[in-house]
Order: structure tokens, then sequence, then C-alpha cells
DNA sequence: ATATAAAAATGACTGATAGTCACTTTTAGA
DNA sequence: TCTAAAAGTGACTATCAGTCATTTTTATAT
């Protein structure tokens, strides 16, 4: 009775193919200027269909965000493997790893760039919302524990919490640095932590 | 004859008043879920007059993000007017600052992370976009010019291009950090300027 | 084979709204 | 008082996100 299954199977495949509609749609017009006929055309599919499987035009946007998230994840995870030096080393090739993914896929990053404005329009029970927010914890679990096995073999100061800065660190790269600040008055701390590293980066050593 | 020149201050003051509205609409509502004619009701105008003075929605949007950029560099500017310790205490200042700006009005700070977004929408002769890119300029020059005094003074290391490195440095608390990378690929070593900062930060010395 | 019910797909339709424009009102000054 | 320019109006249009009654397809029970 593999029936079932197969179904599940097609079903993930065909939101899989709207989404390389919608992508291949966003991406030439920009996603302002496409309307969800076009998607549907491009889908080859009516436009009642794709609202079957995406409850609006900007679940399709935060559908496009999810690959991009596992991207950056994918790629942080293979360049960090590739280092075979200390954790310092292994950050430097996580942060690369994000500049070459902004190289790489500009239209993933831009997408990504635009996950606060359509995140709105979703509800809270939207499973590509919510692979988002799973994906950008990982990516913060990733960086933390870059800093955690930093400090264990001495390479990374001791004086920093290793989730704090990773948020920070991790939310700066992602262009959410201030933020923080908006969720409330004891994230302000939060948000120097990334200041002082950037002092004691300018400093006269 | 000073007709002309009272007839262009309340062409000005029109236009803040309908910006005032818009903010009110925007801010009470969301920008999305506002209309044209909310913002023409609480201005207590036509429509087609709003459109006098604005050419689109986006353009009142991008009006509010140019009070927000201005509160930013005002604030800065009195922050670091307040201090008298070295170049680095200055840039402290100036980064905090940007967080009270985030604190005191977080609903600029809001519409500072939708400029991206509303940017497309408007022409190249928008005189909003236009001002909120010189402020943006000028926000760049003042952390330039702190840089520039450490280095003079000694208490900022001599290794950095301080027009660069405050253009990283400012776009990275403005979030825009890995979108240097989209300027081209000799803009990849600026975004390793402050991955480079921020690692030396995290060093243990 | 056939019937049946569930699942998938359809596309005409609706409501909302950004932006337009022909027209009216107000203002400045001759 | 007349005139021309500037300011303001609001009905109108075109567009499009999202809906839903209906049709088509599929799986399976008999």
């Amino acid at each position: 009775m593999g029936v079932a299954e197969r179904k599940l199977r097609e079903k993930k495949q065909r939101a899989e193919m709207i989404l390389d509609a919608a992508e291949a749609v966003f991406f030439a017009r920009g996603f302002d200027s496409s309307t969800m006929d076009d998607v549907a055309n491009e889908a080859e599919l009516s436009k009642g269909c794709v609202y079957n499987y995406f409850a609006s035009k900007n679940e399709l946007c935060i559908g496009i965000v999810n690959r991009g998230v596992g991207h950056v994840k994918r790629m942080m995870q293979e360049r960090i493997s590739e280092i075979s030096g200390n954790a310092l080393e292994k950050f430097t090739a996580a942060t690369i790893a994000y500049a070459d993914f902004a190289w790489e896929y500009p239209k993933y990053y831009c997408a990504l760039q635009t996950y606060r404005h359509h995140r709105g329009g979703c509800g809270a029970d939207s499973s590509y919302l919510n692979r988002v927010i799973d994906d950008n914890n990982a990516i913060t679990g990733i960086i933390a524990g870059l800093i955690r096995e930093g400090q264990e073999s001495g390479c990374v100061r001791n004086d920093i919490d290793p989730e704090e800065t990773a948020t920070v660190l991790w939310g700066d790269y992602a262009g959410a640095l201030p933020g923080f600040i908006l969720n409330g008055s004891n994230s302000v701390p939060l948000y120097m932590k990334v200041v002082e590293l950037i002092i004691d980066g300018l400093k006269q050593h």
C-alpha cells in the first residue's frame, strides 16, 4: 500500500515545482511586479491550484527564503568541515561561506533581505516560516559551537557567552543588528557585545 | 514681494503635514494594510491632492525613512559632541546613539528597515530618496572622520582605510553587510574588513 | 467492469485599492 | 472685476490577491 506515500511525495514535488515557478517569475520581474497568475502560468497550473499549496503570495516568498537559508546552512557546514585549523579559522570559513552564498546566489540573498517584510503576511502555522526559523537557529548554533570550541582550546576570549555572542554575530551578518534592541531594554547589552568586539578589533594593540 | 516665498513655505508645510498623516496611518496600521485614502482622510485632503505632493505610496514611505535617517544623523552628532575623550570613545557614543535611536523611535527604525523595499518603487529623481542617500553618506563620513582622528591620535590601528572601514561598519549597523558583495567581486575584500575586526575582537590577547 | 467518494485542479468572479484626470475652487495680481 | 495659474477634488479605471462552486482525476471497494 505505497499509494499514500506516493501521493505525499507527489504533493511535495508539486509544491517544489510551484516554488520553482515562483522563483523564476519573482527573480525575473521582481516580487511586486509579479502576479499570482504569472506564477500559475509558469507552473502550468491554475491560480486556484497554486492556492491549494501556498496560502498567499507572501507564503510563496517565504518558501523561497527557506531555500536560501538552507543554502547558507549547507555552505557553512561544508566549509567548516573542510577546515582542519582552530575555531577562529573555522569561524572565518563560516563567514566567507556567507559571503560566497551572497555572491553565488545573489537572488536568494536578496530574497533573504525581504524576509521581515513577508513574514508578517504569513500565519504562525506556516510550515515554510517555521523551517526558516529552525534553520536560522541551527546557524546560530553552529557559530555558538565554534565560539565554545575556541574558548575550550584557548584561542577565543572567555569573557563572552557563546550563545549570546553567536546570536548577535549572526544577527549582525544577517542584517538584524539593532533589531535586538526592539525586543526589550535588556537586549541593549546584547547589542553592545558586538560593538565591543568591533572596537576591540579597531584598537591599536 | 514675499508671496512666492510664502507659497514655497506653505508647499513644504503641506508636504510635512501629509507625511505626518502618512506616518500616523502607516505606524498604526502597517504600510501594507494602509490605503492612500486612509492617508488622505487623515490629512483631511483628497487623494488626488496627496498625489500632487508624493508620486506614490512608496515615495511617502521614503519620506518617512528620510525623517528617520535625519534623527540618526542628529543623534550621532549630538552624542559625539558631548564626548571629550578619544576617537574610540566617540565611536562608542555614535554606536550607542544608533541603538538609542532604535529604542526611542522604534517605528522609524522599522521604517528604515523597509528602505530597500520601497526604494525600488521610487524614481531616481525622488527628492526624498536623494536626501536619504545624502544623510547616509554624511553618517558614513562622520564615522570615517572618527577613524581618521583615532589613527592620528594613535588609538586606532593604521592598517585600515577610514572611508572603506566606515562604509562597511555603518553598512553593518544598518544591516547591509553582505550587500557589498553584490556590488562586484572587488567588494569582497571590503566585506572581509569588518570580519577581520570582529575576529580580532574575538581573539584571546 | 462499475460505482463512489475523496483528492486535485479549474477559472470565473469579487472586493479592494493604487493611481489618473477632467473638472472645480482658490489665489495673486493686473 | 477679470484672468491665468496654482491648488484641490473625487469619480473613475485597471489591476490583482484571494475565493469558491464546479469539474476532472484518482483510488479503491464491490
